[in-house]
DNA sequence: GCTTGCCTTGCAAACCTATGCAAAAGGCGG
DNA sequence: CCGCCTTTTGCATAGGTTTGCAAGGCAAGC
């Protein structure tokens, strides 16, 4: 016995006018205070609200932002995802989700799903596109906004932190701290990020006079960071390290402390990258540079919103973020 | 110059048959292999996909199933939403995802929004509907399941572990590892989960011949637990914790630790409930009662699409997990 | 060859709303 | 009271699909 749905004719009906003006007092459309009242009290009495199916086969909006995520065990991105959803809301405007691994044919089955369902937005998290993807997309009219993750040669748009000067000033503060054997577990090096972190962590060394021991690829993966942690220390002797991401770093600090039985900040001395909750933790207490999750969420949302209005061209967003120190790396004196 | 959308019409025309017959080849009806074959070659030349829209506005359902999680901070939620998002995408089906405090006037919002979006199903996570709520789902026809917790009197479906069970498993393993006086900081006690815990505990240790020194209520969240540790060291001496579930366990473990200095599990043993990936990093390396997250998500599922297809009636399930022993409290002899 | 029955196919209505257009209503000055 | 301009209102169409119904095609049985 499920209630039969409610038209915004039966509401007309009831309220003594057209379909034309309920449509039209629920949509925002101008209407006289006096229709307005009556055609509020028939829907409120009818138990009436717009289908937004309907509305969105006839605007051709459907008010969706699909939202591709390859993972969620780095906490960056489950809080990423729970500002984004909130800002999207405040604009009227919700998320589906889809979970892709980031390579392989996911991201492609995905995109089809997405634009079967005519989503007016796409954010990447974490994900690459391939330029075909891309070009789909835009084909489809439809606006991609990178999320943490750019792409090498196109010019899509992307909101990321300054991964360059967040690695350059995370080397001058390891060099200030006195270390002389500084090796780096970059993120995966296929990642535009992991590239640009390294490369501002070599520049930072360089211009401090310093040079880097060794670096590895730690894949953004637990189990990557582990092995790297281990070669580190094991074959290259070093005092400091310098780990992609948080997720990675904590990795690296369990292995260190209860495998190779090693002291943080005493022996080697531990940085990270992004600033998770979980950073703040007692048993991390990681140093570690913050992205700013906040802005970079308010600036994917308006670059999407000013996007899907016509408003505004791609471009990149880079933002800065602060370096947090806490206990896990030697400080500079002063 | 944004492609115009490809319609079956179109495509009818291209082939040279009907439109009802393009729809037909693509819904699965019956259709000669003649015809099939025509469609399917005009629309790959035209890239035809089907307007989900449309479909979802004519037959009624939208494969959408919406969300509502209240937050994100305890890993168990990000591991459930991948591992749901997955089951369903599946069986045909997307998430819209809401994210509500799990009290207040969000849910409410929140509910209105998912109706409007024609959903076919609603899973709740760690969010509790209030009885006017979940009447008028049932009034609309859509089926909800909630998802690690429970509701008091009515007999809405849910999907959980099995708390009591759970509980006095714990109990009966902190008894036998020789704790004299144990204490719980308890889930919110506003929930089911929390409160089935509790009693299962108390149980438990009544039958161990045990008794509880002292219940607080850690909230669910960090500064509860934080501050719930602080009461059972100095007030209560307890020398072992049930800790209502992982996350808190991992505030407990760290205020005790650096806080107050004390050893885990020499000077007092920590068992937390969920097993969340972080519970086996070598930091916590704690002792927990796995929600065997697997099942539960294939159960909430299943027991959705049963209720979609109107094959089932609302029920419980609750699934047993193993008690993971890890050394965060003593382990008992034998 | 004709009837019977099944499978395929096209027609047209339906799903529910937004919106262009023209008609009606309302306001205002002369 | 009338003409003019602005605002409001109703009519009818569009948006892209599914589906009941009836007609057509085809093979089998007599």
């Amino acid at each position: 016995m499920s209630h039969r749905k409610v038209t915004s004719l039966e509401v007309a009906a009831k309220a003594g006018v057209s379909q034309s003006a309920v449509s039209r007092v629920f949509s925002g459309a101008s209407a006289s205070e006096k229709t307005a009242k009556k055609v509020r009290a028939a829907a409120q009495e009818l138990g009436y609200r717009p289908n937004v199916l309907a509305r969105s086969l006839i605007t051709g909006r459907s008010r969706i932002i699909g939202l591709i995520v390859a993972y969620l065990d780095n906490q960056f991105y489950p809080v990423a995802l729970e500002r984004l959803s909130h800002a999207l809301q405040e604009q009227g405007y919700h998320i589906m989700i889809f979970m892709a691994s980031a390579r392989g044919p996911d991201v492609d089955r995905v995109i089809n799903e997405l634009l079967d369902h005519q989503v007016d937005g796409i954010i990447t998290a974490s994900v690459g596109l391939t330029d075909a993807l891309t070009e789909r997309c835009e084909k489809a009219g439809i606006p991609v906004v990178m999320f943490n993750r750019g792409q090498q040669d196109r010019r899509m748009p992307e909101v990321t932190s300054d991964n360059l000067s967040g690695g350059k000033r995370i080397a001058e503060f390891l060099c200030a701290g006195g270390h002389e054997r500084i090796g780096h577990i970059s993120g995966w090096s296929g990642s535009s990020t992991g590239q640009d972190r390294a490369a501002g962590f070599a520049a930072g060394l360089k211009d401090a006079g310093s040079a880097l021991i060794a670096q590895l690829d730690g894949m953004y993966s637990r189990e990557g960071a582990v092995k790297a942690a281990r070669e580190m220390v094991e074959v290259h002797k070093t005092d400091a390290l310098f780990v992609g991401n948080d997720h990675m770093a904590f990795a690296v600090m369990d292995t260190l402390r209860s495998e190779l039985g090693l002291s943080v900040p005493d022996d080697i001395s531990i940085v990270g990258y992004d600033d998770v909750p979980m950073a703040a933790w007692a048993a991390y207490d990681l140093t570690t540079l913050r992205q700013p999750v906040n802005q970079m969420v308010s600036a994917t949302v308006g670059l999407l919103m000013d996007m899907i209005n016509g408003e505004s061209t791609a471009r990149k967003i880079q933002i800065q973020g602060p370096l947090v120190v806490r206990g896990s790396a030697k400080i500079p004196k002063g």
